[in-house]
DNA sequence: ATATGCATGTCGCAC
DNA sequence: GTGCGACGTGCATAT
């Protein structure tokens, strides 16, 4: 790979070059080294000095690594724009971004490894089993929820919020549908009584079923729905995957619903 | 560093070996190379065959990135338990998590660089004007809420979750105060009326007043406040800065309030 | 562009 | 450990 860079302990003048020659070809940078940094924007930060990894990537995002943590210390999301320069042996990478108008800076004063990599990365990322895929689930199959249930709109807008999946049931209540795709709590709950509530107020007439969908149900969460009046509905993330993947993947929501 | 390593193009078995060196002497741990990667755990994930950076820290946790975008493709959380091994000359990482149980599969097929490093950083990083500088610049200055303002309790417990700051205005009415360091949306409010409602049962005959304190008010947001008779105070994080540089840094919250 | 809610969110703090 | 809310949250989506 002729554009592949790699210094091992550069001076930063070295460095400098490396990290000059790496942005303006938009590949993976890599450098980690002795470094201060400071963040100004939506809130300021202030990082005294000690050794970091830092990565720059193409699409214009940033982010410094600690020796421990999952989170990056400081970053800059994608679109920010980047400067450095060398003064007094210092080596200072400057990340700009507007809107919101916030900027990073990143001070080294010794170097330790440069890497600037091309990638060569074309795969398609898939995740499965998230709140929308139960869902499509529940729709592909609404008797998941209960028998004889019909759904007739997904995300159905109120003003306290928006609806998961709204409905009826074999009696012609309505029915209103929150999923979580883990174990609900609290706040789950009281989502659906924000809706329910809301619905009472509107129409005084009719009666509506509150139905809370996820895996399992907090204890907490538990006594306040029986409060409230509302039911749970266990579902399996794994059956739900199941339900899916028989189904032709790409339809959309509002496709299954105008069916 | 005489435990550096940095092993340029190496054969899958050669970076196995800088690899068991790097995780058993809990250096941090970079490899670059070609990998598909697989997640089981909370969701499921699949990422076919491409080049990416994985990064290995000394307290557990994992992280894989892409050449675009700010977060990882896949990680582990700190705390995981690493395995490594070499089968048929591809080179396979696993990353596995208990509470919640979940893995990570990382399997390169060839490494462009490996880097083990120990990083000196002993540093101290210090965030300004988030919620809590706010919090203490108003326990500093209570005024900013109101001239006559007394605040008695900070994170005040109540079912309905927990008051930001709860005082006395000059005529002896409760206060309820909510911060956000950011422009404040309908959730704030509807967050305040929870607080609001669940004190107006309990204590009947009381006056509440409830404030949102923030640097800006979305339109919504206004809209639900003034429905609900709650008032507004516009809080600038750089005047709440200003304050806390003025004081001693070292007092907790709990200290002013019993003051 | 703004608004809204999800996320394998993560993280810290109180119980 | 569990519960709860903040976060420089980031991010996709709908309007």
């Amino acid at each position: 790979m002729p554009s592949d860079i790699v210094l091992i302990r550069p001076s930063t003048t070295e460095a400098a070059d490396g990290i000059e020659k790496a942005l303006s070809s938009h590949l993976f940078l890599i450098v980690i080294g002795k470094c201060q940094v400071e963040y100004r924007g939506r809130a300021r930060s202030k990082l005294p000095g000690g050794e970091r990894v830092l990565l720059v990537k193409e699409d214009g995002s940033i982010l410094i690594h600690r020796k421990k943590d999952y989170s990056p210390v400081n970053w800059q999301p994608p679109g920010s724009l980047f400067y450095s320069e060398v003064h007094d042996s210092l080596l200072k990478i400057r990340a700009l971004r507007r809107q919101p108008h916030e900027s990073l800076e990143i001070e080294f004063e010794s170097v330790r490894l440069v890497a600037g990599l091309a990638l060569r990365d074309e795969a398609e990322f898939v995740l499965h089993a998230d709140e929308a895929e139960m869902k499509r689930a529940v729709l592909l199959k609404p008797a998941l929820i209960m028998e004889g249930f019909s759904p007739s709109e997904s995300e159905k807008p109120l003003d306290s919020g928006f609806i998961d999946l709204y409905g009826k049931d074999a009696a012609e209540r309505q029915v209103v549908v929150e999923f979580k795709k883990d174990t609900a709590s609290k706040e789950a709950v009281l989502q659906l009584s924000r809706y329910i509530n809301e619905l009472r107020a509107r129409i005084p007439h009719r009666t509506f079923r509150g139905i809370l969908a996820a895996p399992a149900l907090r204890k907490d969460a538990n006594r306040l729905l029986k409060t409230f009046g509302f039911e749970f509905v266990r579902l399996d993330p794994r059956q739900c995957a199941e339900i899916i993947s028989q189904a032709p993947p790409s339809l959309t929501l509002t496709k299954y619903l105008s069916q």
